[in-house]
DNA sequence: GGATTGGTTAGTCATACGACTAACTATGAG
DNA sequence: CTCATAGTTAGTCGTATGACTAACCAATCC
């Protein structure tokens, strides 16, 4: 359970990055290298390191190095992971607010039906 | 774009911190005082505050106050946007695999012919 | 085998973050 | 009016984060 949760901080985390975000959606499209991920940022290539470890450690992207390149590509399973927890907070609140407009329409019923008897 | 990227910046990071994923879990139950939030938590109460501020930075959750009381609540809306995105990053990746599923299928297919037919 | 390419490590630096205490404000209750 | 309550502000402190440069390794290529 404290497991899970520091598995949400790193994923959240990961994802307040708006480069990392961007390689994120890279990697959606397809995996790539660790170069073609530096490519479009103006940012050197130890720091384009450091988000793709960040975004690893968080399990939302895996890699593996084939000669001297390393590959990345998402972890679907992680994404999703990380969508449920939102869906479900959403999910309650929902529900809640379900409930409590047809309390509301109960409570209206109720009302009319005494407008009707008094 | 940039300001929605902005968006996600500000909420992703909200949820990265365990307290105020629960914040947001208490929340997503029904409406809460800053005092009420801040009550399971061993924590000062300006901190509690801090984290309040940042979620409702963040869009996640909207706070009025009412006499002395601030009142938080869940912004349903924010956490569906902030679900979004990560189902769009899925949604194209799981295409993709599908695309290569169906495109694996049909390679299969050519060679069991070519099985037959040589 | 020597140069090139792709990645990696180490070390630095500025800023941001999360927590705290102490002191203050404003509303509501007796 | 006075006091307790609920929140707020200001200021501090240690750690984490994101960026950089410089130097280093290890596969390829010619």
């Amino acid at each position: 359970m404290t497991n899970q949760s520091h598995r949400l901080d790193l994923a959240f985390g990961a994802l307040s990055d708006p480069t990392r975000r961007a390689v994120v959606m890279h990697l959606s499209q397809k995996p790539a290298s660790v170069g073609e991920l530096a490519e479009p940022f103006a940012m050197a290539m130890p720091t384009i390191l450091q988000h793709i470890r960040v975004l690893e450690a968080s399990g939302l992207i895996e890699t593996e190095k084939i000669g001297r390149v390393r590959m990345c590509k998402l972890r679907a399973e992680a994404v999703h992971e990380t969508e449920q927890w939102l869906a479900l907070q959403r999910a309650i609140w929902e529900r809640r607010l379900d409930r409590m407009e047809a309390y509301v329409s109960h409570l209206q019923a109720m009302e009319e039906t005494n407008d009707r008897n008094c």
